[in-house]
DNA sequence: CGCTTTTGACCTGCGC
DNA sequence: GCGCAGGTCAAAAGCG
């Protein structure tokens, strides 16, 4: 119904039938304006029916509000039918207009005044004289009809209201969001320092030399919510900017995206929660020994310092050591195929050691997180034996320090499948849970040869076949292909810029099969569980090998378009703090045991 | 010059 | 106790 209104109104009619770019490039103005409206009403749901609508409806702004040069320029053919469109656009109803321009501008203003829905209204009810017969009407555009123009008004006024509902609604889902992810920190805190109370009473029952195996069980109960708790944090992204250093390994154009999007929401994380800012400050010394933090690199990967801690440490530090422990001792090994020596996954590594394993001939490279002093986190890069193209990193630990965009997906993913590979083992009675269980929890949808549980590993390891193979000893992908099926945040689909990479993953595959910033929506990691559900959807569709963008933007839009999503981050946050009180109260039986359980001889040994 | 990588030595746990 | 394997350290070399 709108459709042609507009064109007809444009009096060059080529500019206004050609493509957006036309008009846009003809005026520069404009454009800004016609995006902004592209953009919200390709938003609003109601607009975004099967109809040519959105032509016609973008082009309307644009010649319109573009205005007076545009018009003017046009307007050489239709001199007198322009000029009372010109006062009509400017609000001055000149004596030539009828009734019907000033019903129009009342219409107008009695719409709210967004800058952009004036623009459209404005230039839809001008153009509405013109009629829908295009050129022709031209002639005879005084002819408009009455009740033509009136409807058009009342749905213009509607969809600026809705519009204005919308985003108000927006706004109103944005303060949700950030104050459920207040809340969350300030129950994270608090939880923190009940273990703490707690560990205080444990730990003066207990003797200081000697470490337990009971001991380290109930150490146990406390590191899970810590393992919960980390999740969260590292998503701060604002800090990134801050170390200039940290970009040099990481890829730069998702982050852009992310860190405007994830900035908006700034004074919501307290993301970084507690423990991990106070460590990420305190971290300063790492090798200096004196303090050490308790997130340093010490505890899970060198257990000979582990507890050269002074006796001077507090429980407190004692908790974090523990929990730290114990979550590096859950491995996810991701399984990628990639030409790189190194896949890309937004951290900063430096490499520490190499060493030849056993039984396979390319050597094992050890790498460090180096993005902040201290960070415990560790991964172990090594081919696959048999199939060299793949390449096999195993991460450990959690990162005590704000990650940036690009490497949240990969964090979040490696620590959610930890804390799921903990957490679901630390409640299954018989101390091991399902494998299949688990991997379908990490990665919904996929199969369970997709993310696979080794009970055998001296750690419990989670192992992500990223090489898009259902049977992950098939190889018959082009090796060339780093295939990650991870997702990318939602809204971010728009931005990425890989088009050489056929399944589209986010913008997660770069030229040299590098992962780099592979989002996950949240801009808190805390709420892992939700972007779990972004991830499992997205990942169920980057695992099909047939599936491929339309999918991914199904999977996408299915999530997008979830009405409940503050309610889903919300019941996903709380989840995930349930999840973690769960844990503290079940009593570890898996073989987690037997980790903890030497760790804690460990220390004791040392001690 | 500072940072990273390389690489041999060292430490620890584990199995025999 | 010994040997093996995994993991880490740290000096030296390399690099920008």
């Amino acid at each position: 119904m709108d459709k042609g209104w507009g064109l007809t109104l444009a009096s060059d009619p080529v500019s206004v039938f050609s493509s957006n770019n036309n008009s846009s490039s003809n005026n520069s103005s404009p454009v800004s304006s016609f995006l902004k409206i592209k953009r919200d009403f390709s938003s609003d749901h109601n607009m975004a029916d099967s109809r040519n609508v959105h032509n016609s409806m973008f082009q309307f702004p644009v010649s319109l509000s573009a205005g007076k040069e545009e018009v003017s320029a046009a307007a050489s053919r239709e001199v007198d039918f322009f000029k009372e469109k010109i006062n009509r656009v400017d609000g001055h109803d000149s004596k030539t207009t009828s009734v019907i321009v000033k019903k129009e501008n009342s219409l107008a203003e009695a719409a709210p005044r967004s800058r952009a829905a004036l623009d459209v209204n404005t230039g839809l009810h001008l153009l509405t004289a013109n009629a829908r017969s295009d050129q022709s009407t031209v002639d005879d555009g005084v002819s408009c009809e009455v009740d033509d123009k009136r409807s058009k008004n009342v749905e213009l006024a509607q969809l600026q209201v809705e519009l204005q509902k919308m985003n108000s609604e927006n706004q109103r889902l944005k303060d949700m969001l950030s104050q459920v992810t207040n809340n969350y920190s300030a129950l994270q805190m608090h939880f923190v320092a009940l273990m703490q109370q707690r560990n205080h009473g444990v730990e003066s029952n207990k003797e200081q030399e000697t470490v337990t195996a009971k001991s380290s069980e109930e150490k146990k109960h406390e590191m899970v919510p810590r393992q919960f708790m980390d999740l969260g944090p590292s998503a701060e992204t604002d800090e990134i900017s801050h170390s200039s250093s940290e970009e040099r390994t990481r890829s730069i154009t998702p982050q852009n995206h992310f860190e405007v999007a994830s900035t908006k929401n700034n004074g919501k994380l307290e993301a970084v929660p507690y423990d991990q800012e106070n460590s990420s400050l305190r971290d300063g010394k790492r090798i200096g020994g004196g303090d050490e933090s308790p997130e340093s690199e010490s505890q899970g990967w060198n257990p000979n310092k582990v507890q050269k801690l002074n006796p001077a440490s507090s429980a407190n530090k004692a908790i974090e050591q523990s929990a730290e422990a114990t979550m590096r001792k859950a491995r996810v090994s991701v399984r990628a195929r990639s030409e790189a020596p190194m896949i890309s996954d937004g951290c900063q590594w430096r490499k520490y050691g190499q060493k030849m394993a056993k039984g396979n001939p390319c050597p094992r490279a050890y790498y460090r997180c180096t993005m902040a002093v201290g960070c415990p986190v560790r991964k172990q890069v090594q081919r696959c034996a048999e199939d060299k193209t793949i390449l096999i990193t195993t991460y450990e630990g959690n990162h005590n320090h704000p990650l940036p965009p690009a490497a949240m997906t990969m964090a979040s993913t490696t620590t959610a499948a930890a804390t799921m590979l903990l957490s679901g083992s630390m409640s299954s009675a018989d101390g091991m849970m399902n494998p299949n269980l688990l991997a379908r929890a990490i990665l919904p949808g996929c199969s369970s040869s997709m993310a696979t549980i080794s009970a055998s590993a001296p750690f419990p390891t989670v192992t992500l076949d990223l090489t898009n193979n259902t049977n992950p000893l098939q190889f018959q992908r082009p090796p060339a292909q780093f295939q990650v099926p991870f997702p990318g945040q939602p809204q971010n689909f728009a931005l990425v810029t890989a088009p050489q990479l056929p399944q589209g993953f986010g913008q997660a595959l770069y030229n040299q099969s590098k992962f780099s910033g592979l989002q996950l929506s949240q801009d808190h990691m805390g709420s892992s569980q939700l972007g779990h559900q972004a991830q499992s959807q997205i990942l169920h569709s980057g695992q099909q090998p047939s599936l491929s963008h339309d999918t991914l933007s199904a999977a996408t839009a299915a999530i997008t378009s979830d009405p409940n999503f503050t309610a889903a981050l919300a019941a996903a946050i709380s989840s995930i703090i349930g999840g973690a009180n769960a844990n503290t109260t079940t009593t570890t039986t898996n073989n987690n045991n037997s980790n903890s359980n030497s760790n804690a001889t460990n220390t004791s040994n040392r001690n």
